[in-house]
DNA sequence: GATATACTTCAAGCATGATTGAAGTGATTA
DNA sequence: TAATCACTTCAATCATGCTTGAAGTATATC
């Protein structure tokens, strides 16, 4: 926990377990495959075959991605009940919700505060422009 | 691109710009120390020194992780008027706001489609709880 | 039972990128 | 001009995890 000095109260700024949980969904989600393979499962295709068709990948590595987004709880796994060899994927809402809501929260336009001069002379600060740019 | 036959017409499940550019900023946010700084710049906090205080880091692998976020345009840099030696961090409202909507557009829980049969034999689907769950 | 199907797990190889210490840059102060 | 300060860049190490081919598992069919 950091906590970071107002007017006169102190705030919160945690290193914490809304940060912890949204960073590692975002790490399951930073994958342009995975990303790939839940826009498919949102558009409402879901096994394993036809996921390589579309994407073009081995059926194993779709296995592997689909396992990292079922531990991460956003998919789940259902078998066919006429030829259960057949196994489909589909969107797990609640954690989709949830990660939603994380993600809203976390990058909320109103949580924004204005500078706080802690370090620095007093911090009259010059427009970007004026920053000299090292070019190697 | 792919297409999906819905009902009657075809719909776009795009492997598409704005699929990557989210992949992209997802890439960049799925470091927990990167979004622990973007935490506290949204607190308030700005140079170098204190987010290194605070997080108890290098000066230069924050340097490094705030150079990832600038170059993602989610960060902006200022150096202090009065003293041009310290710099100030700061973010990038507009790109701030993309991520926002480009986020909540991939994650619409409206965009969910019901499942389409294209493979399987059917598709009549037994419940998640059914399935052999191989442990080793 | 033997074979085929759909998928998963395993065991490498390999690439990306975080981390570290040292050197470098620009700005200020003595 | 020399020294200091705040920060950045560089070079090298190291860890994580994607990818691939082979082997394994569960289910269905012959």
């Amino acid at each position: 926990m950091i906590e970071v000095i107002t007017q006169d109260r102190p705030v919160v700024v945690d290193a914490l377990p809304a940060t912890q949980q949204l960073a590692a969904w975002l790490k399951v989600l930073a994958e342009p495959r995975r990303l790939q393979i839940l826009n498919l499962l949102i558009a409402g295709v879901q096994c394993n075959c036809e996921l390589g068709d579309h994407l073009d990948m081995a059926p194993n590595l779709i296995s592997h991605h689909l396992s990292v987004l079922r531990k991460a709880g956003l998919v789940e796994v259902e078998r066919d009940a006429v030829d259960a060899r057949w196994v489909y994927y589909s969107l797990n809402r609640a954690t989709l919700a949830a990660l939603n809501a994380a993600f809203g929260a976390f990058f909320d336009p109103t949580r924004i505060q204005p500078r706080r001069a802690v370090c620095g002379p007093q911090g009259n600060v010059l427009p970007a422009a004026t920053i000299h740019v090292t070019k190697h």
